[in-house]
DNA sequence: CTGAAAGCGCTTACAG
DNA sequence: CTGAAAGCGCTTACAG
């Protein structure tokens, strides 16, 4: 049925060998080469990947795991992996593990089964600890989050220093019970949390923060409680996107006016921060640049496998508008 | 250095046929079967999955090529087609064109190189046409994009009604001048040009659009020279979330208020529609539904492939908010 | 139910 | 530069 590559090679008169050397890089003369390339475009030939990465040895495969894409953060970080890999004509397998350990679980066995050639990882936070006890046969690097202790290689941003960097800009501002919602499944999260309480602390202001799951909804209703209870804060921060949409939205549904009743910040960068109502402050991320040093990283780990592992820290970067500044 | 079926078969004492019996669904004793298991877990035996593909010639692999992941319909689309692939024992592999031609191609091969089981696909418009020259050893389920004439299996919006409904609401306002933008890539957008045009036409209104490429900073400088020439219309609509976002930028830009001066409506009901200003006025797509519809209808495809090709028409859904809302 | 053998479609030493 | 042969790691008739 499918034309196979003794297809092609009785076609052009050659040896299978010799379709594959062209295919390939191999050294073929150029009248073969032309007969063979010829012979291809008349039969429509493609090669069955399946069967040339079983014989090679090389799936010349990045695997991708993410823990949401509809996170705009982990789209715009594949599309940064993928370019790369096209330009080093590999694929990229791109999985979303929804924050759920299983299924986390069941995209690493897949990675081992797809014989992956290294793996580019967003851990959640509940595996990030075990990551040691794993062997793998491919190299991982990891984004966003790193492991507690540096035994691998890894991408993230200084998040104790840009949750600081927020604190620091709401309390210049003159507010004082900031408020602190935090995802609670990523070490991300944990991180920009510390660095909030220790900032918050610096200041002598006193830390008033929760952690929820990382969806909108939950931001917002952990927000309307502490609304409902006690002396209300004048700022909230947040750990993320998808939190900042459910916080502008709870601040929105209960309305108080953004940054007269409460000022808000969070972090990324996202399109909407900058349409809705005063435009919101955030710490916008690198993200393109964690993406394509991670690729430089496994490049360079698939080359010198014995480095000693790296852990490359880049900066977020304050966007200060109109959510976050008292008139 | 990687273990092999070989090796968990020795481990067993069984041959290679029993373990693969028993990691697949074949008939293996009770006996024989726990002492394979056994073996598989002490060796952690992972099977080599293009070892698998190519000897049982089933990729169980569903392709889908989306035109832009960062367009949240895709985003939620791929996840409705990852879950029924997933719940179906199939794995997806999800490619990006950018609505760029060239890599469209390259990512067809791909999936025929891949010898994928099926293909969910959105075409920009440049291949929608030559769609039928295409020959292919998988079926394709066309979604958002369907082609001219019905020999493809297809899941759309009623992308007519749906402008309709959008330029009938906006009427009801009393706006007259409404000014259309609309995506110059996708057929999608064309029905949508057309069904404003029709609107327009039934309402004795004058069509007043244009077509510009299909990202927020094309609508934005596209708005922004209409809103310099000639008279200033009432109302602008958009084909998708992008040139949504775009519009919105370019009325807030220009300080015009939304909807006392202009009002805004479009398509896809987002998250950040539903926040900024006055909340804006939207056609919400069943998405999921259209990702769960096309992995149907590509099983039964798959089952009976003689059988006619459907195109299923589901519909928008009109949510009117403060943009378009005269007080 | 079980094993020995063949073969999926390629690539790659090996020999010439 | 070129071809014949072996073999990547599995699955699946075939025979028992």
């Amino acid at each position: 049925m499918a034309v196979g590559i003794k297809d092609v090679a009785r076609a052009a008169g050659v040896s299978a060998a010799t379709v594959s050397r062209v295919l390939g890089h191999g050294p073929v003369s150029a009248d073969l080469r032309e007969k063979v390339e010829a012979a291809v475009r008349a039969t429509g030939y493609r090669p069955n990947l399946s069967a040339r990465r079983l014989r090679s040895q090389h799936s010349r495969t990045i695997g991708l795991i993410v823990s949401d894409i509809r996170n705009p953060f982990f789209t715009t970080l594949s599309r940064a992996v993928e370019d790369a890999a096209y330009r080093a004509e590999m694929r990229v397998v791109l999985c979303n593990t929804d924050e759920n350990p299983d299924r986390e679980a069941m995209y690493l066995r897949l990675m081992q089964e797809e014989r992956i050639t290294g793996l580019i990882y967003a851990p959640t936070r509940a595996s990030i600890g075990r990551l040691g006890d794993l062997a793998f046969d491919f190299p991982i690097v990891l984004v966003d989050r790193a492991g507690p202790n540096g035994d691998h290689d890894a991408v993230v941003i200084d998040n104790v220093a840009a949750a600081g960097l927020l604190v620091g800009h709401l309390a210049d501002q003159g507010h004082a019970r900031i408020f602190g919602l935090f995802g609670n499944t990523s070490s991300t999260a944990q991180e920009r949390h510390d660095g909030y309480r220790a900032a918050m602390s610096a200041r002598g202001l006193v830390a008033d923060a929760r952690f929820v799951a990382p969806q909108p909804e939950a931001a917002a209703t952990a927000l309307a409680e502490r609304l409902a209870t006690g002396e209300r804060p004048d700022a909230v921060v947040v750990s993320n996107g998808l939190l900042l949409l459910g916080a502008y939205r709870a601040l929105h549904d209960a309305g108080l006016d953004i940054p007269g009743d409460v000022a808000l910040a969070g972090f990324d960068n996202e399109t909407w921060t900058e349409l809705v109502g005063p435009g919101l402050t955030v710490i916008e991320q690198p993200v393109a640049d964690i993406g394509r040093t991670a690729m430089d990283l496994l490049f360079e780990r698939l080359r010198l496998p014995d480095m000693a592992p790296r852990k490359i820290v880049l900066s977020g970067r304050l966007v200060a508008r109109g959510s976050s500044i008292r008139a």
